[in-house]
DNA sequence: ACTGTGGTCAACACGAGTGTTGACAGAATT
DNA sequence: AATTCTGTCAACACTCGTGTTGACCACAGT
């Protein structure tokens, strides 16, 4: 890593200016790149993924890109905070909701599955991520990503506990496990699922897992 | 990277040669070697691990490292290649078997999560990766790699197509879908699951899971 | 026409990682 | 005692990625 002394040198200047004014291109252009990055980052996580390649990706110098953005984390971030949040929110929303345990977690799976070809590969890029990095990174940056993956994760054991304390599913093991055996099977299709080139589309696939899951667990 | 010039130079040589005689001196530090750099390789990643950190972990010079083993690609193959091989020889020899399909998904998935505690880290490191640089690379090395995943996830497939033939299993989306739904859940565990520290043993785990399956997807 | 500003890029300095070299001390061989 | 081998390491050469600089051109506003 270069020096990063200075809190603000040129381009960071010229970059903090265009951003402040923000005229629409500019923050267009920033979406480009954006987009860009996430396709990047999907094929090649984030310690594999170089700025250079993003540059190449947009057939720009990768100097360009500093003017829209300063680092690779910051890049990263902007791609994926929102996703992520989205994805929590998803999780949280269902589990304060009214339905009964099974049904909530029977809507939680097919909803995420929708949500990630939906917005695909904007949640894959961040579900592929979690251990390689943000483990060990003590920024606050890595932090807060943690955090929001344990309230994902907190939400999901919350409604299987539900479940198991209104005795509509088997205990067979902690309400961590099984949380972690839906998260798994749900969070594993970042590694096979590609929307486009899929037979089984998203809906199929969360409606298959969301039978089994509520089988599976149901006294 | 360097270089990596001539097939043969000094300390090549020297490897090999000692390699060669084989000494149990020798055979012994290249098993705490590759038991130091399996370690680093499950915190980190493959990418995100450096000889450096491995040499480090071991307190030695990084260079002494090169006397043993000639790359990091052939560390993290010395170290993955025969967990990953022991899995996959278990999923086919699950599949080969003569019980039931459900039966077959039970054994394999208690079985698996089994092997996982034993040979703690060896298989999530093998786990781990996959995406991050296999499905990337065009060595002979990735291909053989992806081969072994391959099996792995056909023998699964294989298993869930002869219960949706003989009709015990619900045909609710197509043998891959449910296939990877178990890989999934399974394989997933490599994100949270460390044999120390779980509350849960791995045979609970892999007991809870197989019955979750077993009942989400039999008729 | 001239001044500035928005977007671009070639070129630089630096760091981290890699694979290699050459030499060293101690043990083993002869 | 002389010689070879073993394991070690400080130091080198090289690559790749990063963040920055300074200058460039096109086009706007005055």
């Amino acid at each position: 890593m270069a020096p990063a002394k200075s809190p603000s040198s040129q381009i960071s200047k010229r970059r903090s200016h265009a951003l402040a004014k923000g005229s629409s291109a500019y923050q267009e252009r920033r979406q480009e790149i954006a987009k860009a990055a996430t396709e990047v980052f999907n094929r090649r996580g984030f310690r594999g993924t170089s700025l250079t390649a993003v540059a190449e990706e947009l057939n720009i110098d990768r100097a360009t890109l500093y003017y829209y953005v300063s680092s690779k984390q910051e890049l990263f971030d902007e791609v994926v905070r929102e996703a992520s949040e989205r994805n929590v929110a998803l999780a949280e929303q269902v589990l304060t909701g009214s339905a009964k345990p099974l049904e909530k977690v029977h809507t939680l799976v097919t909803a995420l599955m929708k949500s990630y070809e939906e917005h695909y590969p904007l949640l894959f890029v961040y579900m592929r991520e979690n251990l390689s990095h943000v483990e060990t990174g003590r920024t606050a940056w890595s932090t807060q990503m943690r955090s929001l993956n344990r309230r994902y994760e907190q939400a999901i054991m919350a409604i299987v506990q539900a479940g198991i304390d209104d005795g509509s599913i088997r205990p067979t093991s902690s309400a961590r496990v099984l949380a972690f055996g839906i998260i798994g099977m749900v969070g594993w299709t970042n590694r096979w699922f590609v929307p486009d080139r899929s037979p089984e589309s998203a809906e199929e696939i969360g409606a298959a897992y969301a039978d089994l899951v509520v089988r599976g667990l149901r006294r």
